[in-house]
RNA sequence: GGCCCCAUCGUCUAAUGGUUUAGGACGCUGGCCUCUCACGCCGGUAAUAGGGGUUCGACUCCCCUUGGGGCCA
């Protein structure tokens, strides 16, 4: 094993995402190891908007993007104020690459004064045309060098006449090898790139000059990313020597695929932050999830919040090849998750589903309630839509508790519960029948259950109370050994479901009229 | 097509030359609990891609093949 491990010191790390898109999980995933790894060690974790490509670059997803970061619970130290997004955070200039302009400028002219670049004037149709040739005699697809010599009053010319150019980089021909953090050593021949593009004119630079750039202004020690970049290290790290710059170090985490092991993306699914949120995953659960994505402590734990994966990341555990997103399990983190909160903060959670898909309403209206997904506070009373009867916060959360152990995500809440605030129950009469039950039994044994639990005093109603009620009453009527002949029919009288919390659970909550009625109501669909 | 990266159960992974009949988790599955669903508990299924080396010994190191992925436009 080679010692080459240099103590890591408040380091200065990055996320780079460019506003094209919504929050995508692999951009997620890459801001979570650099967060992590930038905290273990004490220093700074920036965020930098690469929003040079203007025609796909929206305010919209930058804005997804910080969203997203700080729903995950992923701060950031410098970059855009989230509270004012004209604002920075951070003291090395905009954190926009669009508003970097003037920076660009000098680094431009310095590699065109010094011959370390050129103006290139070659046309599209020809440089594909290269290209297919080179491809079809099995070379390298790489610039053939054509305007390297063009004397300087030729370029002169050129450009006054306004003929579209590039600038190019004349690339070293020599092998280069760096020691990637994560893959370990990496040798790539410089030879088989050719000059690479690196600006379009003297201030506006592409991507790899650019990140060269801001790299080094914003004085970032450790340039963690994805695995799609290892072809660009070795222009950087050329582009870096030619600008006489220190070069950070680099490590490339392997990527998340899809189920067809392509790199994931929106034809997989659900591939944003945003989405995922939405469906009512946990940030606690989608951090968890998306750490152990090419990454594990070793042990045979499972659960890790945000807190202890800061203590226990090291880029030594992470792995090399990449890893498949793996929504079965995500979906168990989450019910984890979901059943290891207080239930106040789950019926939080609850509330803005239950809102948007109109089972209740705020009484008292607060605008942005129906807006936001986010956890809202509990403080109001709620009017059910449909039976417009008050349902107090204690109630929500008593209903809420039945189905907690049984969510996968707080999306699913609203068709669990809607019954609770529902007139009405649609479901087929058949539903009630138990097993081989006929309709004359399941008349006998409604009006049992009805007859024994109207003796229940108000003062008595509660879960075990009817519980007991109706141990006796299966007794009397000599149905013992199979509970579920009273149990299922009463479960689908007062849920209208096949699957539900235990009927004595929702009787208690319901009440003694409404378990009534409901029992009544079941009734009134058999013919009989 | 060229270059680069990667390779343990279906999936996420542990085992960094001997403590291994390859461990855990998700999934799937049998059972318990049970009126249903879920939770919980107990059990089962299932992997070192193939071939050569190195070594007393290889999942672990080297080479080749195969396979997968990424980047170049």
């Amino acid at each position: 094993m080679e010692a080459s491990v240099k103590k890591i010191e408040k380091p200065r790390v990055r996320i780079a995402p460019s506003p094209t898109g919504l929050f995508h999980v692999g951009t997620a995933r890459t801001a979570l190891f650099n967060y992590l790894f930038a905290k273990k060690y004490k220093g700074d974790f920036i965020l930098r908007m690469e929003d040079t490509d203007k025609e796909r670059s929206r305010h919209e997803w930058e804005k997804d993007i910080l969203e997203g970061l700080t729903w995950l619970k992923i701060p950031w130290d410098e970059g855009i104020n989230i509270e004012e997004p004209e604002k920075y955070i951070g003291d090395v200039g905009p954190y926009r690459q669009s508003e970097r302009t003037e920076i660009y400028k000098k680094y431009i002219k310095k590699l065109l004064d010094e011959e370390k670049a050129y103006h290139c004037f070659c046309t599209k149709e020809e440089l594909e045309a290269h290209r297919q040739y080179q491809m079809s005699i099995g070379q390298p697809a790489r610039y053939s060098g054509k305007c390297r010599d063009i004397p300087s009053s030729t370029v002169e010319k050129y450009l006054k006449e306004g003929k579209p150019s590039v600038i190019r980089f004349k690339m070293p021909e020599e092998k280069i090898v760096f020691n990637d953090l994560i893959k370990g050593k990496i040798e790539v021949d410089a030879t088989l790139m050719g000059d690479i593009t690196i600006a379009k004119d003297e201030s506006w630079p592409l991507y790899n000059l650019a990140v060269v750039i801001d790299d080094y202004e914003m004085k970032i020690s450790h340039v963690l990313r994805g695995e799609d970049h290892i072809s660009n290290t070795p222009k950087q790290l050329f582009l870096q020597k030619a600008l006489e710059l220190p070069h950070p170090e680099y490590g490339h985490f392997p990527l998340i695929m899809g189920e067809d092991k392509s790199k994931l993306s929106k034809r997989h699914g659900a591939v944003s932050i945003s989405e995922y949120r939405e469906k009512g995953y946990l940030a606690e659960a989608l951090t968890n999830f998306m750490a152990f994505l090419g990454w594990n402590p070793g042990g045979e734990k499972e659960i890790y919040p945000l807190n202890v994966l800061i203590n226990e990341f090291s880029l030594d555990r992470c792995r090399k090849s990449s890893a498949m997103f793996n929504l079965k399990k995500l979906d168990w983190l989450n019910g984890f998750y979901i059943r290891n909160k207080s239930i106040t903060k789950i019926t939080a959670l609850c509330l803005p589903y239950l809102i948007k898909d109109n089972l209740i309403n705020p009484i008292f209206e607060t605008g942005g309630r129906l807006a936001g997904i986010a956890a809202t506070e509990l403080e109001e009373t709620y009017l059910a839509l449909d039976t417009k009867e008050k349902i107090t916060p204690e109630t929500l959360e008593k209903i809420i508790g039945l189905y907690q152990e049984r969510l996968k995500n707080i999306s699913e809440i609203s068709e669990l519960i809607d019954f609770f605030f529902k007139n009405d129950l649609n479901y087929p009469k058949e539903m009630l029948l138990w097993k081989d039950m006929d309709e004359n039994a399941l008349k006998e044994v409604l009006e049992g259950t009805k007859t024994a639990i109207t003796g229940i005093k108000h003062n008595d109603w509660s879960k075990t109370y009817i519980q007991d009620i109706l141990a006796e009453k299966t007794t009397e009527m000599g149905l013992t050994g199979d509970r579920g002949k009273i149990l299922w029919p009463l479960r689908v009288a007062l849920s209208g479901k096949k699957t539900s919390a235990p009927p004595f659970d929702i009787a208690e909550i319901l009440g003694k009229e409404k378990t009534l009625n409901r029992i009544e109501q079941a009734k009134n669909k058999l013919k009989l």
